[in-house]
DNA sequence: ACATGTGAACTGCTTCACAGCG
DNA sequence: CGCTGTGAAGCAGTTCACATGT
C-alpha cells in the first residue's frame, strides 16, 4: 500500500468521531461538504483522503454512514480492540489509567506499571500497580499491543527499549525530553510543553 | 514577519530543548548537524529554520549555544512567564494542575476550575479549585495569558467561546470531540484518542 | 442535476549544493 | 578548511476543475 501521510491518518480520525456522532443521530447520508465542514477542510480534500482507500460514495448522492463508518474503522485498525499497557503511574499515568476514552474508542488499559515501590499495589480503578520488575513476564503471557509511556525522561529511552524487545510495537509516548523510536516501532508523541510553547510562539508573533 | 510552519515551531521548541541539555552539560559551541542528530533532522533543515529569524551562527564553527539559546527564547516568547488557568478539575485537569513540567518551562498554573460543586474548594498542589462562575471575573484581575480546556465535550464550544470573551487568546484544547477555535484564538489540540488510533492505523497498515 | 473520484496545477516544505565568510 | 546561510531544485500535500456515474 502506498505510504499514507500523518495529516491524512489525523483527519481519517477525525472523520470517524464525525461520523459517530452522524450516525448516532440517525442520519443516514453524508456528503464530502458536510465532512468537510465539521473538520475545518475542504470537500476536495475529504475525497481525496477517502479515495486513497476505495471508492466509497454515490455520486451525486454522498456517502452511506454505515458504510462509510465501517470502512474507516477497517481502515483505521479498530474493528479490534487493542491491549494497552501504562508504564508510569504518576500524575499523568495514573490520569490516563483512569481515563475511559480510551475504551470508548477500542483501547482497553489492561496493566500500569512503576519502578516506585510506593506506588506498586495501588488501586487505579480495578487495576492495581504492578512492580515495573515484572513488565517483560507480563507482556509474554498478556499480548500488550500498545505500550503507554508515562515516566521521566531519566531512563525512559532504556525503558523504550525493553518495550521494543518485549514486542510491543507500538508507544505512544508522554516523556517530557528527548526519545528515539526503537527500530520497528511506531511511536506518538504527546509533549505538553511543546504545546504551550507553540502557544507562547503564537501570542508573541501574532499579526 | 513572514508565515512560520507549525513544523517549524514544533522543531524550534525541540531544538530549545536540546540546547538547554547542552548548556547544562557545559558544551559551548553546537553545529547545525549536532543539533540535526538530536532531532532527527538535517543539518540544512535546521539552517533553514533559524534562518527565517536571522543569522545566529559564525561559518567555519558553529552556533554560540547560550546565544542561541538566548535568541530562540525570544523567539518561542519564552523570555517572560505566562499565566495560565485550568478549566476542568477532573482527572486530566488535577493531573495538569499538579505537572513541574509546565513551570519548569516558563508557564505558571495560577487557577483552577471546575463546574462540579462536589470538586469546588478541593486542593490541587498549592491550588484549591474554584467554581467556574468566577472565571469572568478572575480573568479580569488576574490576567491569564493561556486556558487549558480539560472538560468533557458537551458545554466545551461554550467554554471556549467564554474564554474567548475573557479576552484570552490561546487554548490549549484536550476536550475529547470536535472544538473549533473562536476568532483571534490560538489554539492547540491533544487529543489522545487521536494519538492512538494513529498508533493502530500504524500496526494495521505496517509496510 | 448533483456529488463523487481524480488527473493536473499549485503551494509550500524539505533537501541540495555551493558561495560566502570566519 | 569548515560550517553557515541561502537561492534553486525537488518533492509532498492541497486545491482545482471537470469528466463520470447515478
Amino acid at each position: 500500500m502506498k505510504r499514507i501521510a500523518e495529516s491524512t491518518v489525523r483527519r481519517l480520525s477525525l472523520y470517524l468521531g464525525f461520523l459517530e456522532d452522524i450516525n448516532r443521530r440517525g442520519t443516514t447520508t453524508v456528503s464530502s461538504e458536510e465532512l468537510a465542514k465539521l473538520g475545518g477542510t475542504t470537500s476536495a480534500q475529504v475525497r481525496k483522503d477517502l479515495s486513497l482507500f476505495g471508492s466509497f460514495g454515490k455520486r451525486g448522492l454522498g456517502y452511506s454512514v454505515t458504510e462509510l463508518l465501517e470502512r474507516l474503522r477497517r481502515i483505521m485498525g479498530l474493528e479490534r480492540r487493542w491491549r494497552v499497557c501504562i508504564i508510569g503511574a504518576g500524575k499523568i499515568g495514573a490520569a490516563l489509567a483512569q481515563y475511559e476514552g480510551f475504551s470508548q474508542r477500542g483501547f482497553d488499559v489492561v496493566a500500569v506499571y512503576d519502578s516506585n515501590p510506593a506506588r506498586v499495589g495501588e488501586a487505579l480503578g480495578d487495576l492495581h500497580v504492578r512492580d515495573v520488575a515484572f513488565f517483560e513476564r507480563d507482556a509474554e503471557s498478556e499480548k500488550f499491543d500498545i505500550a503507554v509511556l508515562a515516566i521521566p525522561a531519566r531512563g525512559a529511552q532504556k525503558m523504550a527499549e525493553r518495550v521494543a524487545r518485549a514486542g510491543i510495537a507500538a508507544i505512544l509516548n508522554f516523556v517530557p525530553g528527548q526519545l528515539t523510536a526503537p527500530p520497528k516501532v511506531a511511536m506518538r508523541t504527546v509533549n505538553m510543553a511543546m504545546e504551550l510553547e507553540a502557544l507562547s510562539f503564537a501570542l508573541t508573533n501574532r499579526d
